[in-house]
DNA sequence: GTACATAGTTGACATGGATCAAATCGGACG
DNA sequence: CGTCCGATTTGATCCATGTCAACTATGTAC
């Protein structure tokens, strides 16, 4: 894929937000073009972590939140017993590590997906400068209410839905998400594999499995692996029942 | 319960946060005593809702969020086809709406339990001040970060634990709340209807009533409507399997 | 290319909790 | 004090989904 010239094309490290392709979707959107050198000032740009490997886990100390930029990354939280349970996936645009600032540690293990670049806010550093930008604080704020939102939703699909319910509603939602970065809302592939899926959903990974196949048959979807289209979006919507799409901004 | 002389002892309405009993559990813990006034100029103290009254509802323009001073209420989403979805019960000193910051309207609806009295912080003003007081600010964040891991751990209860597991760790996290206000934690009455806690957990109703009667044959506790008593707290934490109890501060 | 490991699919069966139905309790109000 | 209506409890039955098991596909290492 990417030829051999490794580091020619690569090497701008301190590539700014001022270029950035997702400073629409960022936490550039709440900054003045003048101020964002602020913001530059404090991030770590373009950590790359590998598919499987830990951009924190619960016993780190909490430091950072994490814009992903490029890959994807799913969050879980791993009891005393071992389980497992996700509480979300990442694409590129969006903030990890909300959820843990003011505490000691982070609360949530945040794993790569794929190869994955993130830019690193130092949380400490960050307050600082949301004191002095009063709109980049309200993002702030707007994104932590966005997650707390996102989770209420998750805890509705897990409480009153049915399995096909709420893999309708994961379809629709990475596919906003997709449409968001430009990028083709019915013709994706899947970041997660099925076991991710079903753990997120509060499924086992058969059920999941049996859906898929199901809405197959049904010409709703097509699906191959992680590859997916979506092929009748409108039907997706009516199994969810979850027009609601506050989702967005 | 209140004699009749109304007015006489509650209309100091413009009681300081300085003397609120609430104030090391509520937004003032974070704030110098200096600056303390300044938190009292924008809050508007004492608004008082009959049971079942809504403090905002998802068609309201956001505008605030809530502390509750006494009683308790609860937040749902109601969807469009009208089902509803308990998301929280907030108790004295905890705070509402930081689920809707930024948000056109209140993502949620607010509904008191009981007579209830709320101090109302006009968002806006609380950003500007949010601002200036860098404590407050991280008070904020760290508040709304809980939030959402609240919300992932009720996710987590509802995508992986059985009925009795689920109200085992409502009973306990309530339990902690009360003990927290210095109130027992072992007696205590429930502020809400079977209903309520069905929706929220995700059960029927009957399911509910069960397991209740089911722990009071084991001993577990007692209850009597909405009166209970925890006699085996060690027994509820084993049932919950649910010794993560990172749920304080 | 072969082999092993991991991910995904499919089938058969078991079960926790939903649903339906009915009885009882409790509290507000005249 | 009796009535009425909602809240709660209890019982009987059913079903969506979990679990167990076996098979298939995919990918990685040698």
């Amino acid at each position: 894929m990417a030829q051999a010239i490794p580091f020619r094309q690569a090497s701008p490290l301190k590539a700014s937000c001022h270029q950035c392709s997702l400073s629409n979707l960022c936490l550039p959107l709440a900054i003045e073009e003048n101020d964002l050198d602020r913001l530059e000032d404090i991030v770590q740009q373009g950590r790359i972590f590998n598919r499987g490997e830990h951009i924190f886990d619960q016993s780190t100390p909490y430091r950072s939140c994490f814009a992903v930029k490029s890959g994807s990354i799913k969050t879980s939280i791993i009891t005393e017993n071992g389980e497992e349970q996700v509480t979300g996936f990442f694409m590129p645009g969006e903030l990890v590590g909300l959820d843990s600032i003011g505490s000691e540690h982070y609360a949530c293990t945040a794993k790569a997906l794929e190869r994955t670049r993130v830019c690193e806010f130092p949380m400490e550093k960050l307050e600082e400068l949301t004191g002095k930008l009063p709109e980049l604080q309200h993002h702030m704020y707007h994104l932590m209410s966005q997650e707390i939102q996102n989770s209420h939703q998750l805890a509705m699909l897990l409480s009153k839905n049915t399995a096909e319910e709420r893999i309708a509603a994961l379809l629709l939602s990475l596919s906003s998400r997709f449409q968001r970065r430009r990028m083709s809302p019915t013709n994706f592939s899947l970041p997660m594999a099925r076991n991710d899926i079903a753990n997120f959903l509060g499924l086992a990974v058969e059920t999941v499995s049996r859906v898929f196949t199901r809405f197959q048959n049904q010409g709703i979807i097509k699906a191959r692996g992680r590859e997916v289209e979506l092929l009748d979006i409108e039907a997706l919507q009516m199994v969810s029942r979850e027009f609601s799409r506050q989702c967005n901004n």
